[in-house]
DNA sequence: GGGGGTATTGAATTCGAATACATTAAGACA
DNA sequence: TGTCTTAATGTATTCGAATTCAATACCCCC
C-alpha cells in the first residue's frame, strides 16, 4: 500500500509554533483539562494560523470513540420513508454522533452490516433491520450499543424504540369494523419483514376477536406494483360472481401497496373508492396525503421515535443507566377519504 | 475521557494463538504480501476462532485510508430523491468505499460540511451540496478528491458529474414550443439552487430564442406546497379576465412543485390537465408515474451517474489519472398525459 | 522563610496494526 | 558441498493524539 503523504498539520507541528509542548497542544482542544487560559488561546491561534484539526483516528485510536454511528437500514425503508433517516440523522448529529450507513438489501443482511459496523469502529448501532440474537450478542461483546428501531428483540434488556403497530393496528381494525365492513382483505409486506407481519398480525387477530374471517391475504413486497398487482387478484368480481362477494375493505401493511391498491381500483377495475372499497394503509407517506389520494393511514411518529432513539443511543454510548430501555410510541390514525369509516355513511 | 475496555481481541492475541509474530497475522490480512499460504490459513483460522477482526482505526491511522466517503445532500435531495441515495451508496460500496451522511439543511452549509467530513478522515468526498471554491481548494491541500454531484465548479480540472439538465430543459421547452404554447409560466427552486438555475435559466433561454415572453415566474421552494400556491397565484384568472391570459404551460424546477401545481390546478381551480394546462416537472419521482397524477417529466439516469461518480471517486482516492474528470449525463424526455405535447391534439 | 497546597507544564508511554529492515530457512545450481 | 537467490518470518519502528506521571512554578499562610 502506498505511503500517501498528507499535508495536514499535526500537533507537533503547533507545539513548536506555538512554543510548547505537543501536551499541551492536546489538552488546549479538550473542553476540560489543565491548561491556562492563555496558553490554550495562544495553542488555538497557531492551530488556526496553520490551520490544524486533530487527527480524528490517532484520537479515537486512544479514546476508543470514533463519533460514528452506524445506521442499518433496508433499501425499502429508505426508499419509501427518507424521512425517518432524515430525523435520525438530524437526532444522532444532535447528540454528537455522525451517520455511518450501512444499506441492507434485504431484511436478511442485518448480521453482516452490523459486523460490518464493528470494524469499523462505530461507537454504537442504529437498527432498522432485523438483528439475531447472535448478533446482538456480539455488539454487546465488544461494549457497542445496538438500539432497535422498528425492530423486536426476545432479550428483556435490549435498546428498542417503536411504534406501536400492533395497537394501531387493532384500532383500525376496531373502527373498519364499527363503521360496518365485514369483508376485508389484506395485502401484506415481505415474507421476513417483522413490521408487516406485526401490523397484519394484529388487524387479522382484532378482526378474528370480532368474528369476522375468514380472510383472503396477498403476500406483496411492499412496492406498489405488489399493492397493484395485489389489488387486481382480490377485487376483480369473476364472472358469475356478484359484487357481494368482493372485500369491502383492503388493509395494505404499507401506504406504498396501498396507493397501488387504490390506483388500481380506480383506474383499472373503475371501482369508486370509497363508495365500493374502502382502502387503507400504514406510514402516511407524503403521497398519500395529496387531494389525489386522500389515503386512510397510520402515522409513525418518526421525529419523536429518532429523537428517543438517539438519546438511548447517547446514553448507552456513555454508559449511562437508561430507565426505559423499550419504548413504544404510538401510532396516529390519520382519517382521510379513502375508507369509509361511519357507519351511516352513504353506501351503507 | 473514561478509558473504557474493548474486548476485542487484537494482532497481538491471535499471534500467540497461532504460534506467530504480530507482523504475520497483519499479513495474513491483506490480499498481498509475503506470507506462505499454510501461515496464512493458519492465522485465519486462530482469528475466525478468537473472533478477530482488523482495528479499522489502527490500521487507517498507519495507512491513511479510513475507506470512508463522506456524501455530502441536503435534506430536499434526500426527501424528493431518495432513489439518489440508494443507488449512490451501492455504487461506493461497489467500490470499497462506506458512505458517512453529511445531511445539510441548505445549500450554503457545504463548506462546513466539508471541514466536518475531512477532519473524519474520510478519503473522499461526494458532495450534492454547492462548495466554494476555498472548500476545493482545502480539500485539495489534504489531498482529499472532492466528486460534484449535479454541482458546477469553475476549476477545469474539478471532478464533476451531472445530468445536463440545460439540455434537457432546452429540449422540453422546445417541444412545448413545437407542440403550440405560447403562453408559459415558471415555479422556479429556492434562490440558492444551482440545479434550479440551470433548469429554469435554460428553459427561459430557449423560449426567449424563439421569442416568447415575457415569462411570469414564481419562486418556489422545491416542495409540493410550494407548487400548489404557485399555481394558486399563477392560474387563477382574475374577475374581468379571460382564460386566454391564462398560462397554458406551467413548467416546475422539480416534480414535487409538479405535483402541487397539478393537484392545484385540478382539486382546488378545477382545470382539466392537459386540456387547460400542461404541468410539466423534472427528475422523475415515483409519485408523478402513478396514473393519478401521468406527469410529463425528465428523468436523471441516476444509476449511471452515481457509478461513473463512484468510479471517479475510487480512481482519484487512488491517484489514478482520470481521462474524464467532467460527465455530463443526458435526461430523459418523459412523456406522459400532464402535457399537451402535441400541435393537432385535441384542444388546439 | 519555609512547608503545604494548587495550577501548569513536559517527558514518556499508550492505543493496534502496518511496514521497513534484518534475519533465517529453503531451494537452485555449479 | 558451498554460494547465491528467493521466500518467509521476526524485530523494531511508525502513525498522531491522549494520558499518566513526574517536575516545576506559584501562592498562601504561619
Amino acid at each position: 500500500m502506498a505511503r500517501r503523504k498528507l499535508n495536514a498539520p499535526t500537533s507537533y507541528d503547533v507545539a513548536r509554533h506555538a512554543g510548547v509542548s505537543q501536551a499541551v497542544v492536546s489538552r488546549a482542544f479538550q473542553p476540560v483539562a489543565p491548561i491556562s487560559a492563555e496558553t490554550r488561546t495562544r495553542v488555538l491561534a497557531s492551530a488556526a494560523l496553520l490551520g490544524y484539526q486533530p487527527n480524528a483516528v490517532a484520537r479515537s485510536l486512544i479514546t476508543k470513540r470514533t463519533g460514528l454511528a452506524g445506521v442499518l437500514l433496508t433499501e425499502a425503508t429508505l426508499r419509501d420513508t427518507p424521512d425517518l433517516l432524515i430525523v435520525l440523522a438530524q437526532a444522532l448529529l444532535m447528540q454528537g454522533f455522525q451517520p455511518l450507513l450501512f444499506p441492507c438489501t434485504s431484511e436478511s443482511e442485518g448480521g453482516a452490516a452490523l459486523d460490518k459496523a464493528l470494524a469499523f469502529g462505530v461507537d454504537g448501532v442504529v437498527s432498522c433491520v432485523s438483528l439475531a440474537p447472535d448478533d446482538l450478542a456480539k455488539a454487546r461483546l465488544r461494549q457497542r450499543p445496538v438500539v432497535l428501531f422498528n425492530r423486536h428483540s426476545a432479550e428483556p434488556d435490549a435498546l428498542q424504540v417503536a411504534c406501536d403497530h400492533a395497537s394501531a393496528a387493532a384500532l383500525l381494525a376496531g373502527r373498519l369494523y364499527a363503521a360496518g365492513h365485514r369483508r376485508f382483505a389484506v395485502v401484506t409486506g415481505p415474507a421476513d419483514a417483522p413490521v408487516s407481519a406485526l401490523r397484519v398480525g394484529s388487524f387479522l387477530a382484532r378482526l378474528a376477536q370480532l368474528g369476522v374471517g375468514p380472510i383472503q391475504t396477498y403476500e406483496g413486497d411492499y412496492h406498489y406494483e405488489s399493492g397493484h398487482a395485489a389489488a387486481m387478484q382480490l377485487l376483480v368480481t369473476p364472472a358469475g360472481q356478484t359484487a357481494a362477494q368482493r372485500p369491502e375493505v383492503v388493509f395494505c401493511a404499507n401506504d406504498a401497496m396501498a396507493l397501488g391498491v387504490l390506483d388500481a381500483a380506480r383506474f383499472a377495475l373503475m371501482l369508486r373508492v370509497p363508495r365500493d372499497v374502502s382502502v387503507v394503509g400504514f406510514d402516511d407517506i407524503p403521497s398519500g396525503q395529496r387531494p389525489a389520494y386522500l389515503l386512510t393511514t397510520v402515522r409513525q411518529p418518526f421525529k419523536e421515535m429518532a429523537v428517543t432513539a438517539a438519546r438511548l443511543f447517547r446514553d448507552a454510548v456513555d454508559d449511562t443507566p437508561v430507565a426505559h430501555p423499550r419504548v413504544l410510541a404510538p401510532g396516529a390514525l390519520v382519517e382521510r377519504g379513502s375508507a369509509q369509516l361511519f357507519p351511516d355513511s352513504p353506501g351503507h
